[in-house]
DNA sequence: TTATCATTGTGTTATGATGACACAATGATA
DNA sequence: TATCATTGTGTCATCATAACACAATGATAA
């Protein structure tokens, strides 16, 4: 079993019916630095759309009543980019996850150990020192992700794992707000250099689709035509036949991502400004 | 005394000659982690800008034969940022330096164990085990100075510390080179939206030589005319009466970075394309 | 003293990208 | 069969950028 930190933000009675629970937690808090990187830790935000609404799968810690965003440590011999990736695998079910490390958090509060301490006395473990009541930096990275294809994956010991609609983030634990600002920021910088549709919508999609996309990322309304046109233009999209059915009024069609092209533009740095 | 990273891979006999050195290094491998983060370390490219050439601050190890970037440790209870700044006043002398994380290197094989191991047979002290043994992920930051006010500063084992021209740096120790090459990319972006001359430019400067600076960092020729319109537009220059002396040919008018422009067109992104 | 010459300083035009804008086509629903 | 919200498409004005040439300067050479 790998560990994530969100288990010691987590639910504090569900977790004593387990069995070997408290041994497990206790070799974590003991040895886990024999496994992991001491003072470091990865943060993920882990972005989907749908429903016209761009949205963070975050974890719940019923025991302290706080949502966090998924991390994790970094094992001994295992790249950090790698790490991320195994989170991710854990919360969605996904490979192969659009990754972007994008800010490295260091102040020095960034510690759980007050979290950590309250955990411990609420499970009934002892410990008195450990490599977990240490400072932490935080590795910041985000991913796009197929909405229509996780399965949010909350760990054994209960704790929700929900999306969270990107406006209506209630506040997280420790620094998890700023991560998400900054994350958010950065998705946006980052914008007009990958096809970020191609990673957040699914295979088939309309243009009205892709447009309110880039709107909610962007925060801003963009126009229909010269949207249209600047999309076209870098010609990553192939438009099918085929349109949307069971939706009034006039019917869109579908569209693809021109993979071809799309490793083309890519080189070139996509290059257009909404 | 502030322990930073170049010591181990430090100028050998030398060492030998300081008082108390052996124990001070014995001290730092058996109790360094007490003051410092574990498996986290920072490094730094100080770039400047010189007779027309983008030059990068190194320091030699003597004893290793090869050219490291300066780099350090993360003090228990201090923010990142600040301990880039500490390195950097360590090897600069100047206080308020522009400063940019811009990348975490994580490959599992980012170990000094061979190197420290080595070190520590020839200075002749003997450690089984260390916090130093272990792999390091590193912060990468980069930084802009004013070449003409940097006194680039050994440390006191007479590790060598130059300025070595960005188009003929050597062989550097682990991924050294990379990490440098990931800054160098990393700076181009940022050049428009940061205005670099006024960091890396003494306080008078001729537009000559701010075109020369932008054209070493981009690696290609711009055209004089519209360079100067671009610059221009943005309004964060002022023209002085004075002209460069002691020159042949037509003598270049001097400028100065307008701060308060300066600041205003920060927050707009600077916004022009060169 | 004067001519030379590399370098600085400046303006115009052509091209391409972006922003603003309107109307016909569609097809489910009333 | 009419309605109506929504999709799909083209034009024009504006702005930014790239390409380009010539006069002014002032130290140096003749």
């Amino acid at each position: 079993m790998s560990f994530i930190k969100i288990y010691f933000y987590s639910a504090g009675r569900t977790l004593l019916l387990l069995m070997g629970f408290k041994e497990e937690i206790a070799e974590h808090f003991l040895n886990g630095h024999q496994k992991y990187l001491r003072n470091i830790s990865v943060d993920c935000i882990i972005f989907g759309f749908h429903e016209n609404e761009l949205k963070v799968l975050l974890l719940n810690a019923k025991y302290a009543g706080q949502w966090a965003l998924p991390g994790g440590f970094i094992e001994k011999e295992e790249h950090m980019d790698e790490a991320a990736k195994r989170i991710l695998k854990q919360r969605t079910g996904l490979d192969d996850i659009f990754l972007q490390q994008f800010h490295v958090f260091s102040t020095p509060d960034r510690s759980t150990k007050k979290i950590n301490t309250q955990f411990l006395k609420t499970t009934g473990v002892s410990i008195k020192d450990s490599w977990m009541f240490e400072r932490f930096i935080s590795v910041g990275y985000w991913a796009l992700v197929d909405f229509t294809k996780v399965k949010p994956v909350a760990d054994v010991f209960s704790a929700a794992c929900e999306w969270f609609n990107i406006h209506t983030i209630p506040e997280l634990i420790l620094d998890h707000n700023d991560i998400l600002q900054k994350a958010l920021e950065n998705l946006r910088a980052q914008l007009n250099y990958h096809p970020i549709g191609y990673n957040l919508l699914p295979e088939k999609f309309t243009m009205p689709e892709l447009q309110k996309l880039y709107e909610t990322i962007l925060d801003r309304n963009l126009d229909r035509r010269n949207f249209q046109r600047k999309i076209f233009g870098t010609g990553i999209l192939k438009k099918l036949e085929e349109t949307k059915k069971g939706v009034a009024h006039k019917a869109p069609y579908y569209h693809k991502f021109d993979l071809r092209k799309y490793q083309k533009a890519l080189k070139g740095g996509m290059g257009f400004e909404l």
